[in-house]
DNA sequence: TTGAAAGCGCTAACAT
DNA sequence: ATGTTAGCGCTTTCAA
């Protein structure tokens, strides 16, 4: 049951010191003591307590992860490459999933992740405030930021206006004029600064092109369903329709494609549809979208956190992760148009 | 920074004992002296170690959770639910992702959910093994499995049997004959026995139906693009092709209804599809589906666990969760059917 | 109602 | 190369 250190130092006739030393690899042993302990708590069945070995080391083995959506593509690819690259090091991952504009967010940050449980934060688009960061690392706790700009600490992001440019560009450059933009929700704070971002670049590139005039932009939930009900009421009126659509996220840009199809728009053909975060359903979809790719902005995360947690603290600043503009005609990649950063 | 718990007696002009009293609401405190303490816990950003205190109480707040992914629907709603439910409790969820058929399922059970970090373990959809449920328990950590049923230790499951009779019957009552099965990978350990389970319940309704020899199933991945794929190659020859699809989740309905809709077949109207899980997308789609409600599962499960944390040993008997049809028509929903169960 | 002291299980000096 | 000792920060008897 409760098996203890002291156990397989008894078992294994030698000192409790000298039985850590054997399991943990850290000191000098002799190769058959080594053994001979290693032997006795398999025998036993011993795991040690990681709780015990963090209290004297200072080290948990444990990461922090705070996510606004569990449950949206692009946040669940990031995720998943979060957990595995911390599995892959030892570290465990503890995941608190906070609803934007929840009454949680005061409790995550000033209690469950104050508390020296964690070597490490990572923030996965929460945009922490200069106090929840900088309580953080004054608690000596290292923390990154994916998806959005911290000021004084590392932060992982897409150039966003940037990407929203060469998303309105490219639709721009296959001869279309009126390009709506669909983007998330301003009231939603998650998806706030992003929304924001990509409206700017959608605006600078119908700017540049003359066409500050034809800039129209509709607002909805960032989903699939969201993207269908604004695409429904958007390409209802066959004399306004725009011939184009530029959507913040993918998932909308699919509710627009199954909308208009629905309505018996052709996608592509009648209508030009491009995204932004690559999907795994853009292909079905024919969808052209601009790949984020979570997995990497993920274990960018991890790997930027871990060498901020062995010691070397990494620089504070905002690195723009490499986006790509990629179109898929049918179900076939066509290849890389253009870098958006 | 590293503020103790002594710091606080000593400003509170107490000792450590009694600062640990009033902070935890345990044990006899003058109302006076515990608004000292916690004031003075406030003031210096006092807050407790966990690990020190789980050293000496052997409770942790913390409860692992496996499963095999986080981005499919279902699984991030009962993802969500139990997050949700645990920080509620003030539980900590740590979160292994546990790719089927993956050689790291044997870590993850033996070193990191065997070590003294959990208060229990929550099993999602991977089907422990007899030894790896036996460990757990011996080791005195209480697990409740959802999803598969495990001999020995609670278990929440849908009557899968019976969810997909219900559905294949469903079909059959609108006058179907040619009613095919999409389902799971039968190699994929993780839809394995959900994928058999369900498969036997519309042979089972078949067989009924005096209609065994009409019985055809294929298999494809869980996910909407496996579900495209099946759907277009089973709907590609008009001659043979089926006139109603009970796909075993609702992921594949989606995609044959996608494929379907490409191919030019009305659904419904020239095609009838039902699935299984309740997936947010199906009123956008018109999908009949089998309510599993994830949601309901989850918190189920942490208020099962918590309440074997609590002292209280829940039987570990398999339960199965209500589940139920819905059919919905355009975007409306038009009501329950039958139980399920 | 409060304090003193013991100890949870482990690791890290320091001795040997 | 190994053992001895002293805590890590907290909770909990047991006395007072």
């Amino acid at each position: 049951m409760g098996s203890a250190i002291a156990d397989v130092a008894a078992r294994a006739g030698v000192s409790k010191a000298t039985a850590s030393r054997a399991l943990s690899g850290k000191g000098y042993v002799a190769e058959a003591t080594r053994k001979r302990v290693v032997q006795a708590a398999e025998e036993i069945g011993f795991v040690a307590s990681p709780n015990a070995a963090s209290l004297v080391t200072g080290k948990t083995k444990n990461i922090g992860v705070v996510i606004p959506f569990i449950n949206r593509w692009f946040f669940g690819e990031i995720l998943e490459a979060i957990e595995e690259a911390l599995l892959n090091s030892g570290f465990d991952m503890t995941l608190y999933n906070l609803h934007p504009g929840s009454a949680e967010r005061d409790r995550v940050f000033n209690f469950f992740l104050a508390r020296k449980r964690f070597d490490g934060v990572i923030a996965v688009g929460v945009e922490p405030t200069a106090e929840e960061a900088g309580r953080l690392l004054r608690l000596g706790i290292p923390m990154v930021s994916v998806g959005a700009p911290v000021p004084g600490i590392r932060s992982l992001t897409i150039d966003d206006v940037a990407a929203a440019r060469v998303a309105t560009e490219h639709l721009l450059g296959l001869g279309h004029r009126r390009v709506l933009h669909i983007g998330g929700h301003v009231a939603d704070p998650a998806e706030n600064t992003v929304h924001n971002l990509r409206l700017a670049g959608y605006r600078q590139a119908m700017f540049a092109a003359g066409l500050a005039s034809e800039a129209r932009a509709t607002q909805t939930t960032m989903s699939v369903p969201g993207g269908y009900d604004a695409g429904t009421h958007a390409l209802s009126d066959a004399t306004s329709r725009p011939s184009a659509i530029f959507a913040a996220c993918d998932e909308i840009a699919i509710g627009v494609i199954i909308a208009a199809r629905r309505i018996g728009i052709r996608v592509p053909g009648d209508l030009s549809v491009i995204g932004i975060d690559g999907h795994e359903y853009a292909e079905m979809f024919s969808l052209t979208t601009i790949e984020q790719r979570p997995r990497e902005q993920g274990l960018a995360a991890v790997t930027d956190l871990l060498s901020a947690v062995g010691g070397e603290p990494c620089a504070p600043e905002v690195v723009d992760m490499p986006a790509r503009l990629v179109v898929r005609a049918s179900t076939a990649h066509v290849g890389v148009v253009a870098d958006a950063v």
